[in-house]
Formats: structure tokens, C-alpha cells, sequence
DNA sequence: CTGTATCCCCGGTGATACTG
DNA sequence: CAGTATCACCGGGGATACAG
């Protein structure tokens, strides 16, 4: 399903694999609200990164999409919605960016906003 | 300590965060190695990763010990022989790396050289 | 509301040669 | 052995306008 190319390495090569799948730019972010918070909105998503273009956040969310971490559903309503939401795949990354989520807090957290 | 900029984002931004200091191209594969392993010196590190660069080898070695997760440590031998091992700070993250290994092993690793 | 189409720029990365 | 110095490329990512 994944068609990104893997580089060669040797062991510690699985790291690298799964850095790939989710080092897009704000894409661990996407995720991280998707898998522990449920679905959002197209523009909700938007909100979660202040300044992201439509552009970005298509591309992530299509990135995401084609790699099989997440589904999009359009809704039927007026004006139209789409909702996104993470795959049964996509939720067995949870480990990866819990530890992720916590440790940016424990170790990281203090030296963001230093200005 | 470390320098790199943090964008804005809301909950979540932890995770973007954490992302930032390992998605250095290959950074999490010598954080892999030097965390479960132990030291290595610039020539093992090297043959990690078969075809990396002798300049983006030291380009990532310097990133990790500028954010301070490495220690770069100059030996008394001849010909010049330079030891790198993680920092007690850079061991911290040895849950993320080790999450990153599993998942990367348990859901990633048969999509890899399927050519 | 949810995107796509263009244009463009910058920095991360590779290739290669040189150095202590 | 362990790097640094240059040059060059390309693709990720931003700005903006347009579309269904």
C-alpha cells in the first residue's frame, strides 16, 4: 500500500521506515489528534495549525490517505464536509506518537517559547 | 540548548517537536544504533548506512550533538580516532527510537524490498 | 466548505575535491 | 581516519488565485 521508497540500511533500518511515514510536515500532529481524539473536520484540522495553508494540509491529509493511516469520508451535507478519520492501520502507530507526545513534554517542552 | 525553531501549533505540538530533533535524514537510524548499542566511532557510524556521505555524516552527527543527544569525543590514537555515544539527556529518548523500531519491525518492515 | 492549479523560492542533500 | 569546502540540483513547502 505504501509506495514511498525506503532507503537501504541496514539494522535500525526499520526506524528510518517508519520516520518516513510520519515526518511530513505537521502530519504527526494530524495524527496524533485523529488517533486519540477521533475524527475531525477538513477545517477543523486546519485549526490545529494556525497560519497552514489548504494547500499543506491537502497534501498531508492526501499523504496520509494514500499511505493507509487515515480515511476520508465526504459527508452529505450543505455545504459540503468531509470528515477524517484514522484506519484500524493507522492506529497502531498510537504507541509511536504517544511516546512522541510525551516525551516533547517531559524533555522538550520547556525549551519551546523561549523568546 | 537546542536552537532549532519550534513552529506554533496548539496540543500536539509536542509531537511536532520531538519529530524535529530525530527527522534529521539517518538521525534516528545512529540514535537507534548509539542508544541500544552503545559508542561508535565516525567510521562505524559510517558503514550504518551504506552510500551516505562523509559530509552528510558529519552534517547529522553535528545536528544530534548540537541539540545535545550526542557526545563527540576526540581518542589519543594514531591515525585520529573520534568516539560518538549518546548523552544521558539523548537517552531519553530511547522509548520514542525503541517504538519507532517495533512498529517499524511489527507493521512496516514486509512493504520493504519488495521489488 | 473543501479543495486544486500555478508559480516560485529556499534549504536539505548529493558529488567531488581538498585538509589535518 | 575524520572531517571541511564548494558547487549544483531538486523537491518540499509557501503565496496566491481559481474551482466544484
Amino acid at each position: 500500500m505504501a509506495k514511498r521508497k525506503i532507503h537501504n540500511c541496514l539494522d535500525g533500518c526499520s526506524v528510518e521506515s517508519t520516520l518516513q511515514l510520519i515526518s511530513g510536515k505537521w502530519k504527526s500532529v494530524f495524527l496524533y489528534h485523529l488517533i486519540f481524539e477521533g475524527a475531525y473536520r477538513y477545517s477543523e484540522l486546519q485549526r490545529f495549525v494556525p497560519g497552514i495553508t489548504k494547500r499543506m494540509l491537502s497534501l498531508q491529509l492526501k499523504d496520509l490517505e494514500t499511505d493507509g493511516l487515515i480515511s476520508r469520508i465526504v459527508l452529505q451535507e450543505k455545504p459540503i464536509a468531509v470528515s477524517y478519520s484514522v484506519t484500524d492501520y493507522g492506529r497502531t502507530l498510537a504507541p509511536v506518537i504517544e511516546s512522541m507526545y510525551d516525551w516533547g513534554n517531559s524533555f522538550n517542552l520547556h525549551q519551546l517559547n523561549t523568546q
